[in-house]
DNA sequence: GCAGCAGTGCAATGTTATAACATTGCGATT
DNA sequence: AATCGCAATGTTATAACATTGCACTGCTGC
């Protein structure tokens, strides 16, 4: 239909593709199902719960059960494609490049809204990273989630 | 019994009856119940769940229920005398002063051992600031979580 | 063929959290 | 004293989130 700029399907199907081959040079598989669930967590940027989830996986799969979607969501998050907002209970596609970057990045999730948003800040990881080193801890994963009211919410209370 | 040193009841005695008098200056009351929780999660610094804790008040209580509990937690945490770890659905005791310095603090879980040190950096929490400022998000609470492997863990794996 | 394994389907269950409504206890007002 | 108002608690049920265990399928290498 546009050969001027990609659609937003294509941006998607390239993701997808991408994440793809990732898996497969890691030796793992990005299956259907868990093609899928990646495929919605990206349509959702404010990110998605297991079982609202399940119900749109059931369109597509109507025998899905809880243990699909975890399993794939347990998938996601080994292969650093997804992540899990402990706070809410929430999962959201990691579509940015925290993991193709070295450096660990900020979840900023937001409690009003649950919009999270990856944010990129080397002087403050690596002063964290510093600190924790200084303390004896060792950061246990390169997301680091942090609960904050977004720019949206601030506005309009 | 020992008059040298005060006993750790004493030290827990006197805990609670300084969080006691910081409720009623802030109009809010310790009941028993909010302060038999509060002790037990003083008494467990790893961290309870709920149910745990549930079991726990019951022998006293013989009539609590999951809402007791939960009630009584969502009451300290208000408070800023309990702490919910996210990840891990696990409550423990704020048995530092975070509440009481300005300074937001960092709450350091280990995700081997459930064990929650407080880290207070000013430098990094400065800097975390003074980025979501930049990035037009707010902190939500004075209490970021972050897993972070504890000195422990790290030297027995 | 067929042994071994990753992935999946499915049922049951476990765990965490809240909703909804009734009741109690206590200080203030009349 | 009777009543009201309110915070806390009791009680029941259920919602929401997550895991376990086992059977089955389809593939890959022998």
């Amino acid at each position: 239909m546009n050969t001027a700029a990609p659609s937003p399907d294509a941006v998607e199907t390239g993701f997808l593709d991408q994440a793809e081959a990732s898996c497969r040079s890691r030796g793992a598989s990005l299956t259907p199902i868990r093609r899928l669930v990646l495929a919605l967590l990206l349509r959702h940027p404010r990110g998605l719960k297991a079982y609202d989830l399940l119900e749109r996986i059931k369109a597509d799969k109507p025998g899905a059960s809880p243990p699909t979607v975890y399993r794939a969501l347990d998938f996601l998050i080994e292969q650093g494609l997804a992540h899990k907002v402990g706070r809410m209970n929430l999962f959201v596609a990691c579509s940015q490049h925290c993991h193709q970057a070295q450096m660990p990045g900020l979840f900023l999730v937001c409690p009003r809204c649950n919009g999270v948003t990856e944010l990129q800040d080397d002087a403050v990881m690596g002063a964290l990273a510093a600190s924790l080193a200084a303390a004896g801890h060792q950061l246990e994963s390169p997301e680091v989630e942090i609960g904050a009211v977004c720019p949206a919410c601030r506005a309009a209370p």
